[in-house]
DNA sequence: CACCGATTTAGCCTATTGACGAAATAACGA
DNA sequence: TCGTTATTTCGTCAATAGGCTAAATCGGTG
């Protein structure tokens, strides 16, 4: 019991899965869109999108070599949908969230194709991270 | 906003602090008390509860030489009350939660003049954690 | 079959975490 | 005031986490 709680708790303790919880909450993306929103490596993206799938909170669907995850609706976990609940509500005003969302927005307007091209540096110029504008300096 | 609810969020990503939560639910509780059914370091609880507090879910008071712990009213972080919400419900029903819960019960029919003297080694033969039964072996 | 691109796995490195004991602090009681 | 006791702070240490690159895998496509 603990245990399935403490995957499910210890998966939204990390600010990127809370990004990635939250841009799926539109609906399923590819791997590579994933990425390029948060400008990681796709390694790192992939572990992420692993270990939210673990705790039973995505699920994947595979087409031809793109793998596309989701917010899930079955609950391997029952810890899972009380806190997918819990977040749809929230963070939407968050700077890095809203900019998220933003570049949700054009990321769907970007065929796979050529979006998986660009990778992570899809949006190189402006990280959206903390400390990003140190670049600026 | 994302700061307030990763504190929140990494608060309830440690078992350890899940027992506390849980155990705080009928009420306060000294450090001492907890401490006696963590079966840990009261440095380490101290620190648990100091972070607890700093995420807004705990509120302190100090009585004498002893502090007591409670879950917290007051909404310093707005992330709180549906976490603390979330949690009020579940796990009631996990063996450890149980255990705990039961060794609350034993933990406030002793004074705590007692008790706190006792300090961490109170239930000394059983600790309530995952590998204790390789003492049996 | 061989190549190419998307994803995952493996291995490495640094920062953080959770435990501890020792020392410092705070509050009571003699 | 001095000793005692509860709590906190400090410093250490082993384990974990999250990032990266390089290599392996999986699926089309020529």
């Amino acid at each position: 019991m603990l245990e399935f709680f403490e995957s499910v708790s210890r998966s939204i303790a990390d600010p990127t899965r809370v990004r990635i919880l939250k841009m799926l909450e539109p609906g399923e993306l590819c791997v590579c869109q994933v990425t390029a929103i948060l400008g990681l490596a796709p390694a790192t993206v992939s572990k992420h999108l692993s270990l939210l799938k673990m705790a039973g909170l995505l699920s994947q669907r595979k087409e031809g070599r793109w793998v596309f995850y989701r917010l899930s609706k079955h609950d391997n976990n029952p810890y899972a949908p009380p806190v997918l609940g819990l977040m749809q509500g929230i963070l939407d005003d968050d700077p890095v969230i809203a900019e998220d969302r933003t570049r949700l927005d054009t990321v769907n307007a970007v065929p796979l194709e050529t979006l998986c091209g660009e990778g992570r540096h899809f949006f190189a110029d402006k990280p959206n991270r903390k400390g990003s504008s140190r670049a600026a300096s």
